[in-house]
DNA sequence: TCCGCTAATGTAGACGTCTACATTTTCGCG
DNA sequence: CGCGAAAATGTAGACGTCTACATTAGCGGA
């Protein structure tokens, strides 16, 4: 804990001060540290050891502003609190980091005035790339970003025509999917229970991807909390004329299924019921839960190779579409069962 | 679009550029920013015109060498991919976010050894505060902090002897906790189902907790995965001699529900059954889980409390206690029934 | 022994912003 | 009309690291 005032400034020992006590120029310190090989044997020693002495550490600012990167890619989601986003995030970080990139969060609650806001505060700390959940944005984001000089993409969506890339799939055409699972078996009067449209765009996509199912298809949309409790509640709207219960999220489909359970009403036997996403419980439910399958790990990977990529070589992010599955399991039947 | 090759070096205006534009030096650039009551009024004007003109943004990295400030934290947590840790990353970045940080996510998978890794990473981009889940880590680390001089907190914890602030609650405690909501309900044998324990010290005080139960009590432990899956497998294991089952995680009770539903076997009337955790779905559960309440939103918000806190005032962080609590629902009865 | 080449190191200035201090301008008032 | 204080602006250098270029040292060969 020695305080040598030779080498200390305010604090911190840096790559002068460790000079100093070796010997040498700071150059000669600095290429120690980055390209060894062009230091001598010796020196090198006595700088490892001036080193060692002064408690050295590179400060990572002075480095990041002569070099102009900050190896960071910032992302922004409407929430961590939901098992899609932190599965996406979780992915991302593990590529973005495999690739040497750090992953700076911050959380939108769905309002796109703090994102905005939110995405000045990691604009300003020097990100490299920004990710956005979903196309409704603030008109100001990619006004902010194109100034900066900072690419942007959005996830959970894939959308050729819009006016920044694209990495998801395509939500109009998955709700069609599943929708079609439920008419194939027959079903024609079916409740649609989803979240909040507003601040949600992905729920709009899948909703307008449902609206013109056919004519002797009777769709009952139910609008609840995006939650488990959301998801009992809504069949307060809901009666046993129809058949089956298409769930917008596995959230929904669960907080459904438990109550249907709790009021005895069998599944498939007395109504289908599907969800959407496909989340980790949903298989080993009781009954196992008939859901669509969203790439949502894939990605993660993606967005954080593409966004890779174009930091890498400068080409712009090209938008990626990743494909939905039907997971077929034991809570949708035939109408007639 | 106009490439004015006079306000542009590498690509991006600098704030000398925009003097140049307006006619002033870049002090007085710094100062219509930063203290706009210090520059006369038509100066100020002429220096915004110039800012629009040059599409001038600040350079952060700049700005956060001169100030020695990057006002971002450090995160380092098992997964992201398990509603604990997304749900205490969510408080966290709240509140980091409202006191103007940013927080960059790392995900160690439990090894300490990419956990070191990655504490480099988020050292050398400039962390100011660095949180960790658990009190196992790689002895290096410590270390590493201090020498960088960034201060580390570790959460999940509570632990007022440890080499570092701990900001969470008493696992043993927490353990005893809902050992005896059971035995205090006439259980005495009992089952208990827990995540791998190597690499995951929670688990490890958990089950400490639960060691000296009493001689009267009989615990069975039953060692899985820390899934959905490994909660309905580990019920292999189990049988009727057993009359309650505690999980040390919800994820692990509810595979065990589900799978207890399939077999047709009723919970409570056969078999009481606890989680661990307390997680979203579990009070709409059927039949709704008993279960122990852990605190993490509180431990998002105190951990960002007392970074920033001590980032401000330059004082130490101290520990913070949590208190855990039983949610008792109808999962659990007593023995007799 | 000296030339010349290579290896090793030093010098200087750039990166973009901030700020203490110096200087200039403004303006009120006698 | 000029003095002096206050307001406005400019100058210069710091922050810590990197790197192109300049310089020095070292060494083998003739």
């Amino acid at each position: 804990m020695a305080q040598r005032s030779t080498f200390r400034r305010k604090g911190r020992a840096t790559i002068i001060d460790v000079g100093r006590v070796a010997g040498v120029s700071d150059a000669t310190v600095s290429r120690a540290l980055n390209r060894p090989e062009t230091v001598s044997q010796t020196t090198r020693e006595r700088i490892h050891a001036a080193i060692a002495e002064t408690g050295y550490v590179p400060n990572p600012l002075a480095k990041a502003m002569v070099s102009g990167r900050t190896h960071t890619v910032g992302a922004l989601v409407p929430t961590l609190d939901h098992a899609i986003f932190s599965k996406f995030l979780h992915a991302l970080e593990t590529e973005l980091s495999a690739q040497s990139y750090n992953l700076v969060v911050a959380v939108t609650e769905g309002d796109n005035t703090l994102e905005l806001e939110k995405a000045k505060k990691l604009l300003s700390m020097g990100v490299e790339g920004l990710i956005v959940s979903g196309l409704s944005h603030n008109g100001e984001l990619l006004e902010l970003a194109e100034r900066a000089a900072v690419s942007l993409v959005a996830t959970s969506y894939y959308e050729p025509g819009a006016s920044l890339p694209t990495i998801g799939y395509d939500n109009e055409v998955a709700a069609k999917l599943a929708l079609a699972h439920l008419t194939g078996l027959g079903h024609r009067n079916i409740a649609v229970i989803h979240g909040p449209v507003s601040s949600n765009d992905r729920t709009q996509s899948r909703l307008k991807g449902l609206h013109d199912a056919g004519n002797d298809i009777d769709l009952h949309f139910i609008q609840t909390s995006l939650d488990y409790r959301g998801g009992g509640e809504a069949l307060l709207q809901w009666d046993r004329s129809m058949t089956a219960i298409l769930c917008l999220s596995d959230v929904l489909a669960m907080g459904a299924l438990f109550k249907l359970q709790a009021d005895g009403i069998q599944v498939p036997h007395d109504v289908s019921l599907m969800g959407f996403d496909n989340m980790d419980p949903s298989e080993f439910l009781t009954p196992p839960l008939t859901s669509l399958k969203l790439p949502i790990e894939d990605m993660g990977k993606a967005t954080a190779k593409a966004v890779c990529d174009h930091l890498q070589s400068g080409e712009p992010i090209a938008s990626i579409e990743l494909h939905t599955q039907l997971a077929v399991r034991d809570s949708t039947a035939p109408v007639g069962k």
